[in-house]
DNA sequence: CACCCTCGGGATAACGTTATCGCGAGAGTA
DNA sequence: TACTCTCGCGATAACGTTATCCCGAGGGTG
């Protein structure tokens, strides 16, 4: 109120008490205090003593900033994937296993939006952050190359990066597709179509071609069963129908991830989805409680973000390590939706 | 390799270069490269467009810990909540406000576990965030008393904080139990049994009492139809067992949060499930695809988590203001399961 | 007793920003 | 011409830590 107020005054926040204060308070200089807060041996019992007592009557707390600051080092990493706040099993193996190497995680959503996940990369560098794992959205991430340069350790997950070389880990989508088609070939099923994402998306690409290769293994002719595409339930449901209303009509369906799955269910009903042959790629939150439970070719969520927190350790490590694309396989997980006959 | 290496050899990172080398490079004063960074309109177009220049040869990038070390304050704030990478609409509000008020968001998970949430709070208060959103696990969280007399401003949301005296957000519990019980009641449903969490939980224990009340208000014997405990299947398929079992049995369930309601699915498998009446505390992924679909009474989690952000931003604004507690209605959403007759 | 050596602990300089001054130059007024 | 007043801009001191030195006291050896 008074301008005399010593920065502690109405509006602002009481100031925290600082090294120099538990020092003054101990009588020790500001150097021990430092060591105490690091358990560094060589203070003495009693200086330890006294430091402890005046730390605790103080209510210090050490300001992160200022540590990280000097060391250099911040102890936290970033993920930037699509969504935070969804079921995301590579984001908790993630999280859980930055935890037990005793890094804090920062994640944030790019929410599918390549501004934004440039924005949340851009912001992550200045932070000076020990390193990131992006779930890539954007088509070129040229626009990193000065950090990777800068030395920002990075691992794409899910997809590679394009315009920069930076370890990846990812499923093996080709032969997770190929797992799905042989599955229902396998009960009988000859046409056999395909609803996934766009093939603007790396993905999509990737297990729409490995569906056309599949049905060419088998001999059979491609035409009006490979549906890439937005996942929007006007668009679905023009695949879907092109598919199960042709001359010759399909009798099973793969789906190339969760969202098309959950699209593809939503506009069959249950009624017309029990009826036909559905294996999803990727797994569905209470596939199991579904009628039938859904048949999926599940990646190993668990593994995948594990091994990308291990492969950002490692370049953390030795900068200069060769870039590394690790690949992980998939598991079919029978549940009845996939065993349904023609 | 040879001792003349001069902080950029093998192993550590290339050093970064700081506004002292773009000010060498420009040819300016270091105060001028900051006002240039900060868009301070004080300073002349031309030495503007040589900063600018330096800016982009060095590719230089500013430190935002030295930043926040030197303001005060961080931008960014800190939401400790059970679980981050599972669906979570609060927190996905919480994002949402968040990036929308220009706030970067520090998401952890506590995991239901006391020790771990602990650790993440303290984390957060020792990095000087400006401030923390907490869905509390823990039982007292009087240890935190320091760090708000220090001025570190927090919201709890979903529960109270025992111990301390904070912001809080949370759902109208014991009307959207009232909800659930009077939509089945109103349906013909008398004896009408609950699941639920456990009553060491604040959520368990107030939507236990108010299914009792609810009970009482309709002149109904209590006996053997509240169950609150803990979640895990045993214990659920005990409580199912004696509501459903009985001399008089439940012909209606009203389940106390999502977890319960799955529990029960699971347990009772679709045919049980479908000629039961249940109603659902919180909504459920895929609600609508179950058979019959679930009728839920939703928590307004979008209201939720952008009034948590709202509650914070406030108190960040003006640390006196009294401390307040927003109660967010509930909305029942028919959809089938609620619909059952006796 | 002189000497070296260890070992606890204190000054003090970083780390990379922003904030507080203050100064010189040019414009406007008497 | 002298005297303010603004306007750009530069020197320099913070912010709260850790790291690099250095010093003084104690204990062993010649």
């Amino acid at each position: 109120m008074s301008p005399a107020r010593a920065g502690n005054g109405a509006g602002g926040r009481p100031k925290r008490p600082t090294m120099v204060d538990v020092a003054r308070e101990a009588g020790v200089a500001l150097r021990t205090v430092s060591r105490v807060v690091n358990n560094d041996p060589t203070v003495g019992p009693a200086n330890a003593a006294k430091v402890q007592a005046a730390i605790a009557a103080l209510n210090f707390r050490p300001d992160e900033r200022a540590r990280q600051l000097r060391t250099g080092v911040t102890g936290s990493i970033g993920a930037a994937v699509r969504r935070i706040a969804e079921v995301n099993p590579e984001l908790a193996a993630i999280e859980r296993t930055a935890r037990a190497c005793g890094l804090t995680l920062l994640a944030a959503s790019t929410d599918f939006d390549e501004a934004r996940e440039r924005d949340i990369l851009i912001s992550m560098c200045r932070q000076r952050l020990d390193g990131i794992i992006v779930e890539p959205i954007g088509e070129s991430h040229s626009y990193l190359e000065p950090e990777l340069a800068a030395g920002m350790p990075m691992v794409s997950m899910d997809r590679p990066m394009s315009g920069i070389s930076v370890d990846c880990v990812m499923s093996d989508n080709a032969s997770g597709i190929g797992m799905a088609f042989h599955h229902l070939h396998r009960h009988g099923h000859r046409r056999i179509a395909y609803i996934g994402d766009s093939e603007r998306v790396f993905s999509g690409r990737e297990r729409a071609a490995a569906f056309r290769a599949a049905l060419r293994a088998h001999g059979e002719p491609v035409e009006g069963l490979v549906h890439p595409g937005e996942i929007a339930p006007e668009r679905v449901a023009k695949a879907l129908d092109t598919a199960l209303h042709a001359a010759d009509p399909a009798t099973a369906l793969v789906t190339g991830n969760m969202d098309t799955t959950i699209a593809v269910l939503r506009q069959l009903g249950p009624q017309a989805a029990s009826r036909l042959a559905i294996v999803g790629f990727d797994e569905v939150p209470l596939a199991d409680l579904l009628q039938p439970a859904l048949t999926v070719v599940a990646q190993d969520t668990a593994t995948i973000g594990r091994t990308a927190v291990e492969l950002l350790r490692a370049r953390i490590a030795e900068p200069t390590r060769p870039v590394e694309t690790v690949v992980v396989p998939l598991d079919l997980k029978a549940r009845g939706s996939g065993e349904v006959r023609p």
